[in-house]
DNA sequence: CTGCATCCAATTGGATACTG
DNA sequence: CAGTATCCAATTGGATGCAG
């Protein structure tokens, strides 16, 4: 996956945050940076095993959000109005 | 579990984060705030149902933290070394 | 004991301009 | 295209003092 595809997918970050990120996921080994000598450069991340693992393990999370994400707001919905 | 109770056991958090993070914690509903009229007021704090299904989802995250961890600092020292 | 209010320092992140 | 550098605004969080 190319930069610029990155920072059309993920919706609202910037250049300077997609950065910073995709720097220290290389330096963490879960990411892997490749460059090619083109004019003008062409860069490819792509996922490294370890990477693969942490996105199954946040998935689990991912899942839970989506799934409770309703009840959530029913919890606040009731908290609110009990306060109000 | 008692709010001083809950700031001694999570190290370094402060009283104005953890009072904040509870009361987040419970207007989602993950806990159960119980204040008894005692001279002082004593409070307790308790999982509710939904709490307990978060960490379980947030347990595998830990897991992976834990397993990865000399993993991730081996990388971190190879890319240092790559770029001193 | 359990907080809330305030002040202040540090970190974070967006916008912009610039480079190989 | 893929960043880096800079400036600046907003958020975060600690420390302290106060209150029910």
């Amino acid at each position: 996956m190319r930069f610029n595809a990155l920072k059309r997918d993920i919706h609202g970050i910037s250049q300077k945050v997609l950065s910073q990120v995709l720097k220290n996921l290389e330096r963490d080994g879960l990411i892997l940076r490749t460059a090619y000598p083109t004019v003008p450069v062409t860069v490819e991340y792509s996922l490294k095993p370890l990477g693969t693992t942490l996105i199954e393990a946040v998935s689990s999370l991912t899942h839970w959000a989506e799934t409770h994400m309703s009840e959530i707001q029913a919890a606040q919905h009731l908290y609110d109005a009990s306060k109000a």
